[in-house]
DNA sequence: TATCATGTTGACTAAATTAGTAAACTAACG
DNA sequence: CGTTAGTTTACTAATTTAGTCAACATGATA
């Protein structure tokens, strides 16, 4: 079970905008791209995917940006990952329509756990938010300055 | 998230086993091939690397073929899932190696985050054997016979 | 011991997905 | 207007996944 880079490269960036959340400005694709060490390019479309999940907005020209779409508290982790990915967890029976004929094989019930696995991840990670982990992170860096 | 054909493949495989551990005989390749929709030459690697995992023996030569390792009972969702994939989530940052630099980018703190994830994945996986899966079976199928 | 049916191994290829790039377009501000 | 920054779509490159092949090793059996 995969993380695609896709996807981690969204939870840095909505950590990123978490930080400037307080102070209700915009922060450019630019700086994002560089604060995060992601290829700029890419993040345009990761951007507007989070934008289109509504996860995330936008203001267009000059003096424009991103900010969260809501608080960092109420954005988790399984949130961005259902806006890269489409759901938690992406496997093959899943998008399967159901068919009869494999009732016999393992597919059909092999099915019922990976939703199951689904269900659990969710309330694992719907659970995690961008408010925690940032705060987190503020913690484990207040240690270098002691 | 996803799961792989393959990691799909070892379940439906070790499913198939399940259903034979009680008789203590060996199966073939082709015939868990064929009753489960796996391509048998793929199959092939897959098994041996069950069985490297030590879920999985073999016995060779004519007459040779398939058991399970231990019992089904014993055989978790996230043993077969590890077993073909070394761990049951990957992520860049998880394989990449410490360092000081990306203190302040988020990928430190999400390196956390992300073990978390997997630990309470682990738990649900650890939590799902193959003894379970197969009455489940069992009992879908008997649906049909009413 | 010959032989045949099986598992073992490693190298190979093809297909699919992911990661990343480019460029033309649109909107807002000054 | 002109400049800055988001939007959209199309494209390419890199990587991973899925699947194949062929030569080999092993064990039962005749
Ligand atoms: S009947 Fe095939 S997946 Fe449920
Ligand atoms: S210091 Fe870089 S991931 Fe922990």
């Amino acid at each position: 079970m995969r993380v695609s880079a896709k996807a981690e490269y969204a939870c840095r960036a909505v950590l990123e905008l978490t930080r400037y959340h307080e102070k209700a400005e915009v922060i450019h694709i630019g700086d994002i791209a560089v604060r995060q060490s992601i290829p700029e390019k890419y993040l345009v479309q990761i951007l507007l995917q989070l934008q289109r999940a509504g996860l995330v907005k936008s203001k267009r020209g000059a003096t424009g940006g991103y900010a969260l779409a809501r608080a960092p508290g109420e954005i988790s982790l399984g949130d961005v990952i259902r806006a890269m990915d489409g759901a938690l967890i992406a496997v093959e029976s899943l998008s399967d329509d159901t068919n009869v004929s494999d009732q016999m094989s393992g597919q059909h019930v092999l099915k019922n756990v990976w939703m199951d696995v689904q269900d659990r991840l969710g309330e694992i990670m719907d659970g995690i938010t961008f408010d925690e982990i940032s705060r987190q992170a503020q913690k484990s860096l207040s240690m270098y300055y002691i």
